[in-house]
DNA sequence: TGCAATCATTCACAGTAAGAATGATTGACG
DNA sequence: CGTCAATCATTCTTACTGTGAATGATTGCA
């Protein structure tokens, strides 16, 4: 039978740039389909979680913030919005703006996602000692620090 | 003037779930750019990787081990072929079978990726003691495994 | 021999994201 | 105070990935 001889990895496998970079699409997939029941993708649980921080914010803030371009977020808003998770608002002093606000059920989605995402760190976590967590995610700080992102 | 507040982060943001889904996201982009100007796609790479560790394998081998379509492997091969980094030949002893196998200048397109990768290793961890990045690797391959990934 | 399975390939299609064009509103400046 | 450029949201078009279905060649087995 042909195929059954493993395939075998190559050097690139050990380094942490690999690692990174496969470890993090599993990880966003995995998440993505654990908030896929909520009718939810990963977009729009980062625009959740920018409003659970900072309410009443403009589409275009919330476009830089998310390193996306602004066309984008209206989708998304508008989805989040038909799911009755945001409210789009004018704002007052400045009629170009829409302010985005979580509603009582956006909280909640919020809320849902926040409670997912714990369950997945300890699956991601399991087996190592509560020094090696802390470690471990003072190293990705440092490495995120590297590539110039602000934790 | 509007928009100068910084944009606060949440608590998501301390995860090592959201900070290893963002990292790799980054690194990945990051990784890109830099193959880039060798007509080359991360995909590639990763075909590439593997044919350096797995001369004369088959499409549909290829195929599994990147988790990808095998028409996609199609595509991949075209392209790689056209810029005389791999040569197809039926597998005489199957001949339904294409075998791929690195060129000299496969191996020489390689070898450029291994160095860029090193580079950017080398920034990714600048700052961390020697043991802090054995650690981070540790941990790192310790979370791959809990994912069902073979490193 | 004939038939189902396998491998590669092509094609049509869906999803995601960016960018250009449009329209409303604002602020600055003559 | 009126014009004009800049700003924000929105729509529309387009590029790019990747999948899945249909096709064709080849194989192995009943």
């Amino acid at each position: 039978m042909h195929g059954m001889a493993p395939v075998k990895k190559a050097t690139l496998e050990h380094t942490a740039t690999f690692q990174l970079g496969t470890i993090g699409a599993v990880v966003s997939q995995r998440f993505a389909e654990k908030i896929e029941p909520l009718g939810l993708k990963p977009k729009h649980v980062g625009l959740l979680t920018l409003l659970a921080a900072n309410p009443a914010s403009s589409q275009l803030d919330m476009a830089t913030a998310m390193n996306v371009a602004p066309s984008l977020v209206v989708r998304i808003a508008d989805q989040l919005e038909s799911l009755g998770a945001i409210e789009r608002t004018r704002d007052p002093d400045d009629r170009r703006r829409q302010t985005l606000r979580l509603t009582e059920r956006g909280r909640a989605l919020f809320a849902e996602c926040a409670s997912i995402t714990r369950d997945l760190e300890a699956d991601l976590l399991a087996g190592l000692q509560i020094a090696e967590r802390k470690a471990l995610i003072a190293a990705l700080r440092h490495v995120a620090g590297n590539l110039g992102l602000a934790f």
